[in-house]
DNA sequence: AATTCGGGGAT
DNA sequence: ATCCCAGAATT
């Protein structure tokens, strides 16, 4: 039901701006790419945060320009390094799409960043809520934004109910947004309506005592702001079996596979393995892609253990097994691998692993291994 | 319009 | 355990 009108009138409209403008300026988290406006920097950080949040990827930023300054490194670098660079931020398109991007900023915009929000759209992996950032934050042009801070912020101030990131209400969202952004201080605005859901307007327990447009706030008027917005509906998360195969050369390097670059941890790298088939037990899919992908002389596999790894979509078990020699390995790619080689600690540490691949290594003894998150951000 | 993409921190 | 995070691409 939403018989609020979308529209705010536009002394509310300006008001709101002037609030929330005044409010982030006069004090706000200093994050690193807030000392810059490069569009370059900008555009790095906004990919990177998200669906995550500020905090995991400040981190992750500051390594990322150490090795890439500008897009013409960025462009100039390979995938693996890339993606390296990313591993454990997760949702890898990002970083492939980053890569992507930055190869055609170069040759198509001669190293130049486009600087309006349907310039960036072109560009892989940038959609309407970067692109607006980038063209507001980057280049004050007044576009709007709408991230899942805003959703939350702009349901409750205008008492918008339903799903806010779902239509029709996902459109009136982008609709208020454009309403409200001011023309004289675009970035800040944006910048502000975020910080103001990070901070203040948080999902459980928002402190409207200290919110700069509380007394304009349609759902803490109604005592509904425990109520909007609405949660995300989630599909139930799926079920994932596979195996993965320890297999070692003289050296004690493991050999490792490296996941086609799409779908799911595409490019990344991990113990070579594939899903059960149906009625398949592990043992029997492991004997399976040991004697049938990788052509290894027999030998009893030797169970290692087991990885658990939940994605928000899936909940993977992963079964591990050692093989007892490295004989007769074939050197080509199979299932959806394009790679394989034999890496040891030091190799590993230049390529992209999952979190659930540096499980799979830690339940092997391997000093690059983890058991759970790193705290401290990549290597 | 609905799914598919990671991983972790807060509650 | 559940929610959600400075979303985008694909189907």
């Amino acid at each position: 039901m939403r018989h609020v009108s979308h529209a705010p009138d536009p002394i509310l409209q300006a008001e709101i701006g002037r609030y929330i403008v005044a409010w982030y300026r006069a004090g706000h988290r200093d994050l690193p790419w807030r000392r810059t406006t490069d569009p370059y920097r900008i555009w790095l950080s906004e990919a990177m945060c998200q669906q995550t949040r500020v905090e995991t990827a400040i981190p992750y930023y500051e390594r990322f320009l150490a090795l890439f300054p500008t897009v013409a490194d960025l462009a100039a670098a390979d995938l693996d390094s890339v993606l390296a660079a990313w591993a454990g931020l997760g949702y890898y398109s990002r970083a492939r799409n980053l890569h992507a991007a930055a190869s055609e900023v170069v040759r198509r915009h001669a190293g130049v960043f486009p600087d309006t929000v349907e310039a960036l759209m072109a560009l892989p992996g940038i959609g309407r809520y970067t692109a607006g950032a980038v063209a507001s934050i980057a280049f004050g042009r007044p576009a709007p934004i709408v991230d899942g801070n805003v959703r939350r912020v702009l349901c409750r101030l205008f008492a918008l109910e339903g799903d806010p990131s779902r239509p029709p209400l996902d459109g009136i969202l982008w609709e208020v947004a454009a309403a409200l952004v001011p023309t004289d201080a675009p970035g800040d605005f944006n910048q502000g309506l975020m910080e103001l859901g990070a901070r203040t307007c948080a999902p459980r327990s928002p402190a409207c005592g200290a919110c700069p447009v509380a007394a304009r706030c349609g759902a803490l008027r109604l005592g509904r702001v425990a109520e909007i917005p609405s949660a995300r509906a989630r599909p139930p998360a799926r079920e994932v079996e596979r195996v993965g195969l320890a297999v070692r050369d003289a050296s004690g390097a493991l050999l490792m596979a490296r996941r086609a670059p799409r779908g799911l941890l595409g490019g990344l790298w991990e113990l070579p393995g594939g899903d059960l088939e149906a009625g398949e037990a592990p043992p029997e899919a492991a004997a399976r892609l040991a004697e049938g992908s990788l052509a290894l002389a027999g030998g009893a596999l030797e169970a290692r253990g087991r990885v658990e790894h939940r994605f928000t979509h899936l909940r993977m078990v992963l079964w591990v097994l050692e093989a007892p020699a490295a004989r007769g390995v074939a050197p080509s790619p199979f299932g959806g691998y394009d790679a394989l080689a034999f890496l040891g600690p030091p190799a590993r540490g230049a390529v992209a692993l999952s979190a659930l691949a540096l499980r799979s290594l830690h339940l092997l003894g391997e000093p690059d291994g983890h058991e759970r998150a790193r705290r401290t951000g990549p290597p």
